[in-house]
DNA sequence: GTGAAAGCGCTAACAG
DNA sequence: CTGTTAGCGCTTTCAC
């Protein structure tokens, strides 16, 4: 059955304007917050002819001729993450209730990608890009990217990145290095000896972040006297692979046949964990019993694993709230906010429960 | 310290006009496909006036010029729920690909906040408005939805449903009847009894298709001389809750109170099934052993858990992505298309795996 | 208070 | 092929 393409265009404020009997102007103060008041009769007809014409108004018009736009563009490496699934949305929910709207893009952990990202949202005019993922090691990429972000502020756009500190924009940090050193700490402490490091890849900081706290928290609780972290960390191998179950579960295949059965494995995400574990399983090592596994991010959906897993919780949603406070409530100077990480001990390391 | 707030405006194609010596319609020529072509020395100098202020076309104002924009609008109820997340992956993923931008709207599950999203999106006029979720049982509320798709293809935009038919619109129906009826049948022959169902909220649609399904499927294979499931059915309680992990846990702790301990427990919900399982354990009775537990949708993150759970497989992001193919290639009439389920069973529901 | 009119940045006839 | 020009829908001075 052929479709009611009528193509009936959209009521315009003209047409509301006309039907109420009154000017464009007074049809637009009415229709929208402007500081100036219109007499009551007039805002009664207005209103009416909106509702009888269904109007909705157009926002790129109003863009265009405001010059900027009431959105909030996001860039997440990967929304089915729900690592940034959970972030991405504490940023809609805040913009939403900041009377935003929300433009979302996807870089798939391309660095290069995110540049053009930048690039093309500067061209929606959003009030502000809020950019999450971790910062990579590669300066020439960073620079491109800070540059596209400095035009974007020259345009009078804000911009906020969520993972780590390092840019000169407003950021919030999620504190890898101390989650993971006090995780160490507090694990190296119960007794665990030999430790192995499961990281993502090494150009991305959120990886080095957690691996390096992890070293440094574990080079510490074992040789308290020590004041350099190096030498002492020499005796943790450290595998890197990608930063998704699948590369968890390739790690530690590695990890088992280059160095053999450690006590415990940390993996720097909670996906790797899981994939680790599953490895771990297939090599006929029982997690939690044989050898200890931690993770990191506390993801709400791998709570129920068995065992329960040892891991650092971030409040991932409240960064993409407080992402969007800052964009609404810009200050002049550049802030950063850093959110706390908390080490959650459960069964996959049972020596770290006991040692409550 | 104070931030570079210089506001310098943005580059416009009138300044890469002049600064390329040509007239505004070359300039638009060039940097935008259009149909017509640009002599070579007009083009470069056009190209490079743009590289030099930096050029990034204003989309509002292309969008107002051409009167749309090429924007896919979103509305899933929750973002953070895998499921969505997943389907919203796709559809971003596509229309990035189809060289759309995705702008997206979070419901919280509210049909009446759905209704009031699609009346906004339609302000920043996108190409298409794909909205993903259950559809309602209350007639009143579907009606307003429809009111607004209906005005919104009016005006030239472009409606796709996701998740199931009802509504005339093209849609991307999951096959939620058909997987619960398979799942249930190969359960049914596979030896438990007692069967109950763990439902989400008795006004989504998903929730009664799969648990409808679920029931037809279990009377055909128990009484397969019987004509009609209605009689049959009255034996498998059906419990209802929210459709999340709290939910399954809070519907099985009232199963057990009211029903007793069944063989099977069926949740409608992967994340229900969870709960659920947590539940059961928590009441001394081990999934997978003391009773069989199924789920719906195989979240790619709940696949770790022990015992692996047993489930239906639905094409989620292929969903999006098929969504957005719709939009981009729109035919003239209403198209529906049934992606299918599969059965997945895997160690909650033992008998099933050895009856393979 | 209200309305006329000049933009906002870009596109798309239309004429050369 | 190129340039001129009239819009697109809305905001916002600026007079009244």
């Amino acid at each position: 059955m052929a479709r009611d393409d009528a193509r009936r265009p959209p009521a315009t404020l003209q047409d509301v304007a006309r039907d109420a009997g009154v000017s464009l102007a007074t049809a637009s103060r009415t229709l929208n917050g402007s500081a100036r008041r219109v007499k009551e009769e007039y805002r009664a007809r207005v209103l009416a002819a909106a509702e009888r014409l269904n109007y909705a108004p157009n926002l790129q018009a109003q863009a265009v001729a405001r010059g900027r736009t009431n959105t909030v563009g996001i860039i997440v490496s990967d929304i089915t993450d729900p690592y940034f699934a959970q972030i991405a949305g504490g940023i809609i929910a805040a913009a939403e209730a900041g009377g935003m709207g929300a433009s979302i893009s996807v870089s798939g952990r391309d660095p290069e990608r995110e540049v053009q990202l930048v690039s093309s949202l500067r061209g929606l005019r959003p009030a502000g890009i809020v950019l999450v993922g971790s910062r990579v090691t590669d300066a020439a990429v960073t620079a491109r990217l800070e540059t596209q972000l400095r035009d974007f502020e020259a345009e009078g756009g804000h911009v906020v990145l969520v993972t780590q500190a390092g840019l000169p924009f407003d950021t919030i940090a999620f504190d890898n290095v101390e989650g993971a050193r006090a995780l160490a700490a507090r694990l190296a402490t119960a007794g665990y000896a030999r430790a192995i490091v499961l990281a993502g890849p090494e150009r991305l900081m959120t990886s080095r972040e957690r691996a390096d706290g992890f070293l440094e928290g574990w080079a510490v609780a074992k040789h308290p006297a020590d004041a350099g972290p190096f030498e002492d960390t020499l005796d943790v191998p450290v595998v890197h692979s990608e930063f998704t179950r699948a590369g968890g579960y390739e790690a530690m295949g590695r990890a088992l046949a280059d160095h053999g059965r450690p006590d415990l494995v940390f993996a720097v995400t909670d996906l790797m964990a899981v994939g680790a574990m599953a490895r771990l399983r297939e090599a006929g090592i029982e997690p939690g019993r044989d050898v200890a596994v931690a993770g990191f991010d506390d993801i709400e959906t791998l709570r129920d694993v068995t065992p329960g897993l040892t891991t650092v919780r971030l409040p991932l949603e409240q960064g993409g709230i407080a992402a969007v406070d800052l964009i609404l409530h810009r200050t002049g100077s550049q802030s950063l906010m850093r959110l706390p990480a908390e080490v959650v001990v459960r069964e996959s390391t049972p020596a770290g429960v006991e040692h409550e």
